[in-house]
DNA sequence: CTTGACTCCGTACCATAGTACGGAACGTAG
DNA sequence: CTACGTTCCGTACTATGGTACGGAGTCAAG
């Protein structure tokens, strides 16, 4: 069907799956009853998996560390054969998430500006008797240290 | 001692606290247990909070917002009385703040970058017939879609 | 001074995201 | 063909961040 055929579909257990995910093999497992990576059938033997399934835990992994849920990783994974009829959903669904993504770095940037406002003031010498925290900052609409410095 | 005198710290008990902060009572009394938030004295009757408690709480939520966790923000809670002696610490505290941030934001810049390539080129009429996944475009170093269109 | 709303406190429960454990089956090397 | 390493499968346990519950105490209005 597709000919991206360089990616060697040699078969692997789950030992073998989880060491190269660089997961544990309980989380294999794991992701498997929450839906987010197929069960091989066990015809005969033990399961085998393949580079794909490596692909599609290390995809997870990655979305973790953006801040995302298992269950929002499951939705960016469904977002997968771009066909006709899959096509509307798809992009809004992308889009939903573009705006969340947007959304989340403009809040980190609104406080990364604090803490470098913070960093700066309270790394001052000249500022040793204001007693300025992160808390005030927040309450006076991110602006404390500010406004004592214009004192 | 302070001369922000401004607030107003008429006292209020549990209930009027988690309201103002929109909050459940169980959630204050859940920070409480934490260390997040001070347990005042019950010299007398209920315990009495006032719009400080407010601001630590807010202040909480805000940051959990930004993927943080109790544990971090009870880190950045501390980031609170800037002295000469307690200067160097929590520059640095802040300053490893940032750098988290500055890559958590960088990170999801590049999960932004993929997410519009593929809604562009998903959302294409004219290509109907490119199975292209985020997964693939995970997996091929976010360029996938990229090297679909250019074939 | 009783009633009803609220507080206090402990304990139990929930979801999320795993991690650990124990016994049975499997599969390969010697 | 036995022994060791894996796998399989169910169940139990962990930590985080709450949420709910039940009984007792407290407060304030009627």
């Amino acid at each position: 069907m597709k000919r991206m055929d360089k990616t060697i579909k040699e078969p692997m257990t789950i030992g073998k799956l989880a060491d190269a995910a660089g997961v544990g093999v309980e989380t294999v497992r794991f992701y498997q009853r929450k839906g987010l990576l197929q069960t091989p059938d066990r015809t005969v033997g033990y399961r085998t998996y393949t580079e794909s399934d490596v692909r599609t835990i290390k995809f997870v992994k990655r979305v973790q560390e953006l801040g995302f849920s298992l269950k929002e990783a499951q939705e960016l994974l469904d977002l997968a054969s771009c066909s006709a009829e899959t096509r509307p959903v798809l992009v809004k669904t992308c889009d939903d998430k573009i705006s969340q993504i947007e959304q989340k770095i403009s809040d980190l940037n609104r406080m990364l500006d604090l803490l470098r406002k913070f960093s700066r003031i309270c790394g001052n010498e000249a500022s040793k008797d204001s007693a300025c925290s992160l808390l005030d900052c927040f309450a006076n609409d991110w602006e404390c240290c500010k406004s004592e410095k214009e004192k």
